[in-house]
DNA sequence: CTGAAAGCGCTTACAG
DNA sequence: CTGAAAGCGCTTACAG
């Protein structure tokens, strides 16, 4: 059915190692010769099987990522820079969405695509440790996001202690005091909001103030109208809050569509801010303050250690696990900043200038 | 380095051949051979080499979905469905994004990753008839959306002619008679945005009034950006419509906020209807009316045709090239319909009926 | 119900 | 600079 090399091999009348050679683009083939292979691939519509190559090498040359939802812009946006990345290094990106199931999330970490892929990047939602650490097989792994393990992986994850520090100290800065933190999840045993939450009681105590408990809402996802029913929960418990710190955009835009409806002005009654810069909060009807963190900084360093690994596979050293810190900034809009008439921001051009930044943070430790 | 068939044989005692049948669960293994085949595997901890099955069955049961843009929440949500609608059939997605530029989608159709993936589905925007019709080898190919070439591939896509018609035949029935058409593509001799266009065209004419071309603003691109920078243009020319109907949910999005700024009120002064149904329209602070494709729909089909292509290759007659109509709706929201106190839309609820139904359109010709 | 053997299309030491 | 041959780990007629 398809042309092999044996084919062009036998139209050149050269030997199939030397078509190879072509193939590869290695050095030491006489330019006759490959003139003349390079004239029977052309010919015969010569494609290499990548498949065949594949099981040779004993690598593909795919990694795979997954993430919990791809109709959360946040993860739609990494993966489109872990994309980018990844073509860097000529590996190919294979999307796996794991629905933040801890099944699928642990299902997904054995590597159930046995040697399809050379390599995982997961963002885990409720995966536990002991699904890491009773881990046997499965190929090399980078680990990415909020939740932390005491394992032996690769972690990417900018300081979210720090970053939602720095966003509660803005909203601390512009006066309010009822504060609330929208996303946190009771069920699970360790919070997957657990550093964003740590970080929101922390500045608050460094204010001097007492973080009013009663105004932590949980959430069962972190989707839109998950930060739409906690915020209507919240203000039918008569818990009115003058500013509002969700776990990441999209619940803090759900939210802000309940106040709205509620009649409470955003900015002027309550404040909001988001987390992960969304193309999406640029352009919300009020514009949502955010910490962004940098996406493609992330996506590079998940793919840099990942292609390390893999490559230590062929008996280099493996370095040890690293924690490796992205930088992060505040961005500050309307949903907190309001719009004074003559410096609003304008969303059809570049990306406005962070207000605050956190420190971009070294390398792991 | 990882465990073969030959070793699970070796330690069961059987042949490969054995094992094989036990690995794919093939009938006619007695019991015990069955249970002694499957304590190795548990011992050894064997697992499928799956590249060399590929290569073997010529089959890798990977299909690859190209779109233009993983940042649209449409594609990213179409995705989602389509990997849904794949795993119906055991086969695995590979995404690839093509930013829309020709090259890029001539490539992906031509099939560039030779033998990895069993088939292609791909929405164009720029590709060209003769990027097709000079298309030599490949694997078989679905192609999806609102661009339709005279070549002998499957397309699936919603009657946007028609759906258009609907969006327009809306604001028509509240009385607008300056309807802008926001996502025109200039540059682009058949216009991305063809079948749109002319609904806007046909729907008006059909009312009796004179499209008014004036209020037909050209976009570079398709994203919020896109929106903001022709609905700007726009005003900024005195061209005020009393309506706007954008080539998606995105552009009308981003022409939402800049209407926004400049003090017009959103759906009085000017109202919006965009097209894809995007989850962030039904948040938006004034949610979006919009033209609703059934996306699971399309990921269906298109899935079912490719996955019945690629069993035709084995000798099968292939059916001949179909054009499939998934049904579509608009979903009538604020933007259009304004927000009676009584009868708010409730986000945080299961969508909401559609209002106007479009007939949900007959299979292929 | 099970086995021995060929072959999918490459790459890669090993020779020359 | 080029060739002959083995082998990656499966599946699959073909026998028995």
């Amino acid at each position: 059915m398809g042309v092999s090399l044996k084919d062009v091999a036998l139209r050149a009348g050269v030997s199939v190692k030397t078509v190879s050679n072509v193939v590869n683009d290695f050095p030491h083939v006489a330019p006759g010769t490959r003139a003349r292979v390079q004239e029977a691939i052309d010919a015969l519509g010569y494609r290499p099987n990548l498949t065949a190559r594949h099981l040779r090498r004993g690598r593909t040359g795919i990694i795979a990522l997954a993430v919990p939802e791809l109709g959360n812009p946040y993860f739609a946006e990494l993966a489109g820079a872990v994309i980018d990345a990844a073509a860097a290094h000529e590996q190919t990106v294979l999307l796996d969405h794991t629905a933040g199931l801890r099944d699928k999330e642990a299902l997904v970490s054995r590597g159930f695509r046995g040697h399809l892929i050379d390599g995982l990047i997961l963002s885990p939602i409720q995966l536990e440790a002991e699904d890491l650490t009773t881990r046997q097989e499965g190929p090399p792994l980078v680990l990415l996001g909020e939740r932390e393990y005491d394992a032996p992986y690769d972690h990417i994850a900018i300081d979210n202690v720090a970053a939602a520090r720095t966003a509660v100290r803005h909203l601390l800065d512009l006066g309010r005091r009822r504060i609330a933190f929208l996303g946190a999840r009771e069920e699970s045993a360790r919070q997957p909001a657990h550093l964003r939450l740590r970080g929101w009681r922390e500045e608050i105590l460094a204010s001097g103030g007492t973080p009013d408990e009663s105004l932590v809402a949980a959430t069962s996802g972190y989707d839109r109208r998950d930060g739409a029913v906690a915020m209507r929960a919240l203000l039918d418990l008569g818990r009115r809050p003058d500013a509002v710190f969700a776990y990441n955009d999209v619940v803090a835009l759900g939210a802000m569509r309940v106040l709205t409806e509620r009649g409470l002005r955003v900015p002027e009654d309550v404040a909001v801010v988001g987390f992960d810069d969304i193309e999406e909060g640029r352009y919300a009807t009020v514009s949502l303050t955010t910490v962004a963190p940098d996406k493609s900084a992330i996506a590079r360093l998940a793919v840099d250690c990942l292609v390390e690994r893999i490559a230590a596979q062929d008996g280099d050293a493996a370095p040890p696990a690293r924690r490796l810190r992205p930088g992060h900034r505040l961005v500050v809009r309307e949903s907190t900043a309001g719009r004074p008439a003559d410096t609003a921001e304008d969303p059809a051009r570049p990306p406005p200038p962070s207000v605050a930044r956190a420190q971009p943070g070294p390398g792991g430790p």
